[in-house]
DNA sequence: CCAGTTTTCCAAACCGCTTTGAATAGCTTA
DNA sequence: TAAGCTATTCAAAGCGGTTTGGAAAACTGG
């Protein structure tokens, strides 16, 4: 069904029919109803791809999803973010575009959309420290919001963020509040921008207690299971082995879990633990007692943060360009005061 | 820059400059030659509305994402899947539409992406018993492979999935070779359809044995690692509680060993565990050792084969439309032999 | 050298919608 | 009742490509 059948089966012009249909004020309010009727009838809805050719607006939302060429690993907070953004564009008329990359080929990507002219804009995952997307993007002139933001970079650009520094910042304190003296960092590939900032609040609560940072005991890589587990092992069979792991991601947070009790020692007795939570929709962190400690936010919701925010950019309207969510922390059963054992020894 | 801007500078005609681009034998190979060089020289790309107007293709792929309206879940699976069909799409030019909705409003979600013409074929995810959407999409006539499928269907439909059945029922036989007798299954939700042949396999293999399948001892519901957790405690709390434990999801399965370890026993001697494993990119099971006896099959294959075999279907090409995958079983440290204790007692 | 092919290129129509500019119909008002 | 508005409707021109049906140019061979 095309418009021009429809408009036949109307006894009308094609131009009444689409201009009744997008709520043109130039049609009486009685053929407006029997166009909305007969389209309804006839199951009628406008061929997005001619629309959008005579519009100028493609109506699509781009999402570029990279996947690291070394370990072919997808980040599993893409789900739940994408699942909150996706909320915001149907709701909104958009369709979302995904292009699943590997990391080190990202620009054709954005590229492509371009000059290709398939997407209004565009969401950025992933940020690293001074980004080269960022410049990029603001050469191709098309709207974009960045989840995450990118340090270092004086080009300026709309996000959504948490605030990854604080959290960190407060956990450590947290951890140092309960004895603990050595804590570890277990943390996100360092030239990941939230891991970065993650560090640095780390940092400042250490220093601001007056313990200098430790660098065999800050941790980046890849933020996997094994990562965790393995990473634990080592740590623990030290001489001088922290009492306190702070982890970047839920999911490393099980393997150090792992780690812990394979060395016949307990979470939150003998080693603390705390983790960053994004809320994963699979991977609740307890719904009656927290069982992880943790600096918690949720993707999902900053998905939808970021979806509304692109969306106003894109129509122009006046909103902020700049979200800065603050994690809570929650207590939960993984951490502990320091054992006087540990404590004093170390 | 727009094809006639490009065939201005070259002093070619639209046509031309087209046939050039996109192959066909009635132009020079000299020109043809001065064509790309221009097209590459000035960022030239076809715009993919216009082109995919005229061709009457979109070039594109629609996924729908399903979210449950209750528990707001987003399956972890979709993100390696994705990853996977990404590849062989981009490899093909095509595009990945996604639509995210709530599950009890999915049908919309593809009468829209029919009328509309903004995608050339779909995937369907996570097919239930005898699934209505099956059905509608033949209907609709719009290409289309399920990623797994629906028993009790009558209509006949293209798919890609893993042999469930006989999956779990190795994964049983083996268990019950290691002397257990009671052996509990932590499923998905029951009126999907992997869950359906899941436990199919794992009866046949019971019954084969001559032991009756215990209804005490099924459980179906959404594969988070809470479920996995609070159904072993209560479980291993049991009078007559099992000595092994067969689940459906990795993520689960973390939440078991939670429970067991809860408990004071040790995965792999006190209670056996053997889970599903989609080999989700960052919860490799142990790259080493693997640390959960499984059964093992990747779902981003999976989601290649998927992708190929639709593109197959779309442009018409002869190959399988129905690709059974047969998981391995992969031994490692978490099932034992059942106990002198448990087995006699039991 | 010329009719018959084959190559190489082009003008124009079309894909399905939106939008500009103009025409028609229906009301007022003097 | 004619002139002047306003409320409706429509024809036609794009949007940026592809594709059909020729036409011109370059090659053949007799």
């Amino acid at each position: 069904m095309t418009l021009k059948e429809l408009s036949n089966i109307l006894g009308l012009s094609p131009t009444t029919v689409s201009r009744a249909l997008n709520g043109y004020p130039e049609v009486s309010e009685a053929t407006r109803k029997r166009v909305a009727a007969a389209a309804r009838e006839h199951g009628y809805a406008p061929n997005t791809r001619a629309r959008s050719l005579a519009t100028g607006r493609a109506m699509a939302i781009g999402h570029v999803i990279p996947i690291s060429a070394k370990h072919e690993m997808v980040n599993p907070v893409f789900g739940d973010f994408i699942a909150g953004a996706g909320e915001v564009y149907s709701r909104n008329g958009y369709d979302m575009l995904l292009s699943v990359v590997p990391d080190d080929d990202e620009d054709s990507a954005y590229r492509s959309f371009i000059t290709k002219r398939n997407v209004d804009g565009i969401i950025l995952h992933a940020p690293t420290l001074n980004d080269p997307r960022i410049p990029l993007l603001n050469s191709l002139g098309l709207p974009y919001v960045v989840h995450g933001r990118s340090s270092d970079t004086d080009a300026s650009y709309a996000w959504v963020d948490v605030n990854n520094k604080r959290a960190f910042q407060r956990a450590t304190e947290f951890l140092l509040d309960l004895g603990h003296r050595r804590i570890a960092l277990v943390n996100g590939l360092e030239h990941m921008d939230f891991a970065i900032r993650r560090r640095a609040g780390y940092e400042a609560a250490l220093t601001a207690r007056g313990i200098t940072p430790d660098a065999a005991l800050m941790f980046a890589g890849e933020m996997t299971e094994a990562q965790g587990h393995d990473l634990t092992r080592t740590l623990l069979a030290q001489p001088n082995a922290p009492t306190a792991i702070l982890v970047s991601s839920m999911i490393t947070a099980i393997g150090v879990r792992r780690g812990i009790e394979e060395m016949g020692l307990r979470m939150g007795r003998d080693v603390s633990l705390i983790t960053h939570d994004d809320e994963l929709s699979y991977f609740r962190n307890g719904a009656d007692i927290p069982v992880y400690t943790a600096t918690r936010s949720s993707v999902r919701d900053a998905g939808r943060k970021a979806a509304q925010m692109l969306i106003d950019i894109m129509q122009h309207r006046d909103s902020p360009r700049e979200i800065l969510l603050e994690a809570d922390l929650t207590l939960g059963l993984s951490t502990g005061p320091a054992t006087p054992l540990h404590a004093g020894t170390r």
